[in-house]
DNA sequence: CATCTGTATTACGATTAATAGTACACTAGG
DNA sequence: CCTAGTGTACTATTAATCGTAATACAGATG
């Protein structure tokens, strides 16, 4: 089903959520499918039903997919549509002021209460675990 | 000198690195004032010099001080400000920025793992304990 | 050469992160 | 009900990272 790189920097779960994504984002995978469960998933690529659950979560926080407890995982049929080109400027944009804004002193504290501002002007509506 | 909280949960070398900065930016230390040598401060605040190195690193990386083997370290004489009107305007587009991104549903999640890749492509900005 | 200065390397201890093992909880179909 | 599927929570173990320290190296100055 896929290809993890079980010896890579870069954890298993996440290479699982970048997968997932693309596969939704592209949709491959359309609203409301459902995903193979997490034992099926973690069986077929031999690892742990808990990381499969890691990644699922995860995708789940960032609106991609939602699960029901005795049901299953499915597509969400709201997704992000992070891959727009709009979407695509607008984070170019966004690492470039960044690496200034970082250039010129400002640090991560700093930002992360930015983010929270503009989160609380934006609406709750964030899906996200809201930052510490 | 300073007030050092040994048990903080924020690293020695960060509150160091703080302080300084504070001293810098408000001009209480000028610029090409030398600061007090690492083993020096070592000393005084009973630390390992080791760990003012790592402060005095990381504020040269910033910007703030420069250092010459052999001779010492010295406050920068063009230290970033960010009450600059440079960073002013940054800060404002980066608030509309990410306006625009979390109205597209970005998380703040993934804005916390731009920065992330920014901070590590920068150099190290100074670590925060707000972001994991 | 002696003694200042910063820097590089390495190691150790603690903390954190990724993954795994196990048990719990909910749902749907016999 | 009960069973076999589902997601989830908790804990443990292993690996990686991080902060700090010990030591040694390297340039500057007189």
């Amino acid at each position: 089903m896929f290809e993890l790189d079980i010896r890579s920097r870069k954890p298993i779960y996440e290479q699982l959520v970048d997968k997932l994504k693309e596969l939704i984002i592209s949709e491959v995978m359309k609203a409301d499918e459902q995903l193979p469960s997490v034992r099926v998933m973690a069986q077929q690529l031999t690892i742990n039903p808990n990381t499969i659950q890691k990644a699922y979560r995860e995708l789940e926080v960032q609106g991609y997919i939602y699960s029901i407890k005795g049901k299953g995982s499915f597509v969400s049929p709201d997704t992000p549509k992070q891959n727009s080109e709009k979407m695509k400027t607008i984070k170019t944009e966004l690492i470039k002021l960044l690496s200034e804004a970082m250039y010129l002193g400002i640090t991560s504290d700093q930002l992360v209460e930015i983010i929270k501002e503009v989160e609380s002007t934006i609406g709750g509506g964030s899906k996200s675990d809201s930052i510490q």
